[in-house]
DNA sequence: ATTACGATATCGCATTTCGATATTATAAAT
DNA sequence: ATTTATAATATCGAAATGCGATATCGTAAT
């Protein structure tokens, strides 16, 4: 699978797996792409912290800013606009995974 | 969840449906996208043609026309590719489910 | 003061997305 | 045979998004 179609189908996943995180514990950029490269998701940080520019923006998480050891962190938390548009979220791949994996 | 959102979360599902169906049987725009209205996604003929023009130009559809009383279809198939494409989404779906409702 | 460095922010360009509009192809009507 | 109607696809210009590369920030250590 080519990486232009990776990206076309995963930065969605990617966009809700960013909720459901930030909803467990606050979570920051380089970490959370590190975490993402893992579980095999690549995403530049040119994409990826627009991206959480954009949730902050659209009041789905909410941003503190930590001081570790002498750098900055951004830490982003989910809000309850956010955890709405999780739930939303689940529902929706709930029924992808149905509907991929049913029996025929 | 306001619609910019939906898009920005659901657009990728989309492609993997698209991929999916046209594995079951062949598929055009205009029924194809009433079926996505009926489970709740919308998509313009603006994106959705040219979804289908690039997936057939990355050789994961092909495509063929039929005259269904004078109008004109253009049914699309599922490729080899495409096939291993779907696969390797639907292996990303099902992680990414089983993240979302693991038990914590 | 200067340097080092983790981390975030932004730039310019290419691509994607969108609603709206145009085009296509044929059947039916005249 | 020409016109009209219509389902369906294709494309347009503007705005937004995505990307790799580069710049900037803030603080601690030197």
């Amino acid at each position: 699978m080519q990486d232009q179609f990776k990206r076309d189908f995963f930065l969605g996943f990617i966009k809700v797996h960013i909720l459901h995180h930030a909803r467990i514990e606050p979570i920051y950029g380089k970490e959370f792409r590190q975490e993402l490269r893992r579980h095999g998701y690549e995403i530049s940080y040119g994409t990826l912290y627009p991206i959480f520019h954009k949730l902050e923006k659209g009041d789905y998480l909410t941003s503190e800013q930590k001081n570790v050891s002498g750098k900055i962190r951004k830490y982003y938390s989910i809000t309850k606009k956010g955890v709405r548009a999780l739930e939303a979220a689940k529902l929706k791949a709930r029924e992808l995974f149905n509907e991929l994996f049913e029996e025929s």
